[in-house]
DNA sequence: CTCCAGGGCAGCG
DNA sequence: CGCTGCCATGGA
């Protein structure tokens, strides 16, 4: 399968999803129930999924739809060295498609706390909750339903005073079942509004929600990576609106690189 | 030991 | 409104 702006590595990197599990042949993913291995570095990758799977499901979840060679020229003709540097580090970053009630759960879990924290408390989740994901030995995400809010402040899923903020979340959504489609349909600032309603949902952590669970690529969270780098390289202010609805994705190959650089000292 | 991590809340003035 | 201290937890 050829996919054009799309490296496993740099998504799997990217702060956005956290169930991309690295193997020795590449990476498996579990979402909306179902698992995919995705082998080599690309543009020719090898999938584990049928043909019918890839059409419905996960051709969407990689977000085919969407032109990032549009993106790159957006970029270009932005002529700014540092943005311009961010992307030829991140041009494999995708905005994936994944599932809301997840996205609500994970950047709930995110506020305050670091990836591999995050990573880890996630997945304990799946494990405790979760249900059985044919060719994987990891559990999916589990729903409202399934999570046992009495157990959430057990030690093992490390949530700390988070626990409190996805207990409600859940007993919230049990009670109006049709939260979740509702949201589904809003525009974004609709959407970011009814989310900051949400006992633990800020600014930031909604506009992650937006941008990774609603697919609202304006969303452009601004957290303490992205604070800083805007400080850093950006004194004057940096203008999102020449992005317009690409304003989202810009702040990936920014959080991506800046990440990267951090690691590297 | 302190500081920090994809922040948000409550309690101030 | 904006500002400040606090909130669990574990790794650096």
């Amino acid at each position: 399968m050829i996919i054009d702006h799309f490296s496993p590595a740099m998504v799997a990197g990217s702060g956005q999803c956290f169930r991309w599990k690295r193997m020795d042949c590449g990476y498996e993913i579990i979402a909306f129930g179902k698992r995919l291995l995705i082998e080599n570095e690309g543009p020719d990758f090898a999938l584990s999924c049928t043909e019918e799977e890839w059409d419905e499901c996960w051709a969407h979840y990689l977000d085919m739809d969407t032109d990032y060679g549009q993106v790159e020229a957006l970029i270009a003709s932005f002529g700014d060295r540092h943005l311009s540097e961010c992307y030829a580090a991140g041009s494999g970053i995708r905005i994936l498609r994944q599932d809301l009630w997840e996205m609500i759960v994970t950047f709930l879990i995110s506020q305050n706390n670091n990836i591999t924290r995050i990573t880890r408390s996630v997945e304990a989740l799946c494990d405790a909750f979760g249900g059985e994901v044919e060719g994987s030995e990891r559990r999916s995400f589990p729903s409202a339903c399934d999570i046992d809010t009495g157990r959430l402040t057990d030690k093992s899923f490390g949530l700390g005073y988070r626990a409190e903020y996805i207990a409600k979340m859940c007993e919230y959504v049990r009670s109006d079942p049709d939260f979740l489609l509702r949201l589904a349909k809003m525009a974004y600032d609709a959407a970011r509004e009814a989310l900051l309603q949400m006992k633990g949902i800020g600014p930031k952590v909604a506009d992650c929600i937006c941008l990774f669970g609603l697919h609202h690529t304006e969303a452009f969270p601004v957290d303490t990576h992205v604070k800083q780098l805007l400080a850093k390289y950006y004194p004057d202010g940096f203008d999102t609106g020449y992005f317009a609805g690409y304003a989202g994705i810009i702040q990936q190959y920014l959080f991506y690189a800046e990440l990267r650089n951090a690691k590297k000292r």
